[in-house]
DNA sequence: GATATATTTTGAACGACGTTCACGAATTTT
DNA sequence: AAAATTCGTGAACGTCGTTCAAAATATATC
């Protein structure tokens, strides 16, 4: 059997992406240390380097985790049977119920970034999809104009748009909205988006 | 006289500035370090310590330039007595414009972050109000319900609406928007939500 | 203007960090 | 069971921000 190795690989691999995402979960990409995260794994400060080509891709496989988790989370906020704009609107406030509920991995999520040059692989490029695939459906309702390529741009667009005011409200302490009235502006925000596409 | 020592003083300052400015500007914060930026001011490594408190304080002086320039641009690009609809759709290509052509800079405003626990001086934060200063007015019009309080708070979700698209387009490789239907989206993002505020 | 005092400049040294690598242990193949 | 391959190990390296004692310079006092 030629795989007890592949296991042993499988299983390593597994308990660093754990350790790295319960230490980004509680202090932040900051606090991220190959040295605590192979501690806590139980393995040898080099072994990170031959399971993961570096730290980066480590925070990848976690930041694939997080997106996992907050395409289910946006898929179960979605009301049953309900019109397009009560689905957006549900949307945004499950973006961020996930947000303020796991601040710290969906912050790692856009704050981490590659060396200069260096582009994410094209596995993990695809599964950002889960931040725009729920708007295109009732967006294409009120937009029927729209063909599929624009359909899904201006997706992306109202998916900015929302993250835009969480982003700025959640991280930056300058012109951000205080947490209390966020759901409240991110409301009032895809509202108007709405009234304002349905009509053009 | 007792200020050559404060002329020595200020000019170091500025020395340095401007060496990390034109660091950060070529190669982003992450290609700023502490022996580069005195080397090019002309000084010792640990001159920069009697200067600022630390790099990250160098930074915050470099990013107040930024706000300078960046309320200078959004001031020039407001159309002589012109609506609010084309204020807030000048206002937002402005942005695009300066977010495009002072790419490093306009970007380490707002990747730039303290330690955990550290705030940012009052005077620096205070500095932040230009990326909402100019926006309060024409929503004004568009909105004459709304009191002060929250005319300013939904300047600010306008704002952060319009940066995160912009954000995602430049920064964001995944969910982002190509640069050459950027000012397109933005004007679209725009109009829908003035629409949308203008009639609730 | 000379001496004493206060401040600043200097760069070697420190500790933290990501990453590498030669060696020995473990696993697979023959 | 021996040979070949792969993997785990942790000391060592280079880079970084930051500190600090000594030297240099500026100010204050007479």
């Amino acid at each position: 059997m030629a795989n007890k190795r592949d296991e042993n690989r499988e299983d390593l691999k597994k308990r660093l992406i754990d350790a790295a995402e319960a230490r980004i979960a509680a202090s932040g990409l900051r606090g991220l240390k190959a040295r605590d995260v192979t501690a806590d794994a139980g393995c040898a400060l080099g072994a990170l380097y031959n399971a993961f080509e570096d730290l980066d891709h480590l925070i990848l496989h976690v930041n694939s985790r997080s997106l996992a988790r907050l395409g289910a989370a946006l898929e179960a906020s979605v009301p049953q049977g309900a019109g397009p704009k009560e689905v957006l609107l549900a949307l945004a406030q499950g973006y961020v119920d996930f947000a303020l509920g796991n601040y710290r991995l969906w912050s790692a999520l856009f704050n981490h970034r590659l060396p200069e040059g260096v582009e994410a692989p094209e596995w993990h490029r695809a599964e950002h999809r889960v931040l725009i695939e729920q708007i295109i459906r009732p967006l294409g309702v009120l937009r029927a104009d729209l063909d599929e390529a624009d359909l899904e741009q201006r997706a992306k667009t109202v998916f900015a748009a929302v993250h835009g005011v969480v982003y700025l409200a959640l991280t930056a302490r300058f012109v951000g909205t205080p947490r209390a009235v966020l759901p409240r502006e991110v409301a009032a925000l895809v509202e108007a988006m709405m009234r304002g596409l349905a009509v053009s």
